[in-house]
DNA sequence: GTGGTCTAGACCACT
DNA sequence: GTGGTCTAGACCACG
């Protein structure tokens, strides 16, 4: 694992971000125990504090919970997964077209132009 | 003008974007003057310093341009207008289907996502 | 260090140009950690946003890069600032001889000018 | 005569190194008269007081002088004009040799630089 | 009246 | 302690 994090936005919220990716993704299944927060904080070379900040987040997210003095899960209930992961696919297609439209294209437009990004397929 | 900054971005940040989408879109027309530094600031009733750091981006990206002592204009040249927006939207499309392929869905299938997003067309 | 600024040059630039110089000679290096922001407005005695505005020319130079709260650091890309060395005094040696043809002194006189100035050697 | 101004110096001043350029080349020779500042204003498109700086500035370096009510006169002395130009070329010459030991040329290898720029000879 | 620069001082997020 | 942002307010050169 490669620590590649921009400067630009917090590294807690980064870390959110790619755990929530693989847990929506399937990467980490449901009730999958997670890493120690130190063997996180090895594993991604930076501060146990930050990746705190992180599980915290996703725990208010409802992805994981904490057994104390065991770990942190994935959260065991599919639906919760599913309904976020529909949330925010819904939410990128709204961003993606409010940005479209704030330049001057329509829905119609968006879609032709997605269509042919990166080559005729 | 409602001044409705978000919380989580530098307002000139928003600034930029806001100027910029208004430029693209063709609301503020090649070679239009811009208001003056101190009008902006009372508009968004934000600080003139902050009006300037987001116009010094915006000539940065080539969109305006100052004329000592005159003001700031759009810039003339519409290719540099047609050649970011081009570049815009590509950014947008990137960003989306990585994003979209980061939970799970592939090109197609974030295109049929859109498509149905908010009712049947 | 004695803080000698010009009255004509923005005091930012006079900075910027003060770094540059120190980081194309070799007296900063590669990797190496700048003072702080704070730092560097006690040693010039400027206010501290007069040496952000500075660094931020030199970052958009690529000359430096920010590591967020940790602070800021010289490229650690050598070939950057070699390049930039070249550009620069190309263009001073352009400045030059434009400078000279304007007076009326072509290359070769510019040259034979140059070498007899401040002596014989 | 085409009104290419810079936007990072002062109208004025580029006019005055305009102008003490074709002095200083012979373009304007001893004694010559000037052309009205009106007319001056009209072929550099600029308003009447910008002229009328640079002319004061000229006068100030002895390079014109002023009839009253008869117009503005290039000085009508050779060495006056002969003078400015040894000290102007010094002046580059100074500049020029400062500036690249600032990035860590010695004043030969400025000469070298200098011979090979812009091709072999 | 225009933009440009600078100061003093404040608050914030992050680690 | 680090950089980033923002404000309030001042002064300046220019045309």
């Amino acid at each position: 694992m490669e620590t590649n994090f921009s400067n630009n936005t917090p590294i807690y919220l980064q870390l959110v971000e790619e755990l929530k990716a693989k847990i929506l993704i399937g990467e980490y299944r449901c009730g999958d125990k997670l890493p120690s927060i130190r063997d996180f904080a090895l594993t991604f070379k930076v501060n146990p504090n930050t990746i705190q900040k992180a599980l915290v987040e996703l725990e208010d997210l409802g992805l994981i919970y904490t057994e104390r003095t065991n770990g942190k899960f994935i959260t065991k209930e599919q639906v919760v997964i599913d309904k976020l992961k529909n949330e925010y696919s819904n939410k990128l297609c709204e961003s993606f077209l409010i940005e479209m439209s704030k330049i001057g294209f329509s829905k119609d437009m968006a879609i032709y132009l997605l269509k042919n990004y990166g080559g005729k397929n």
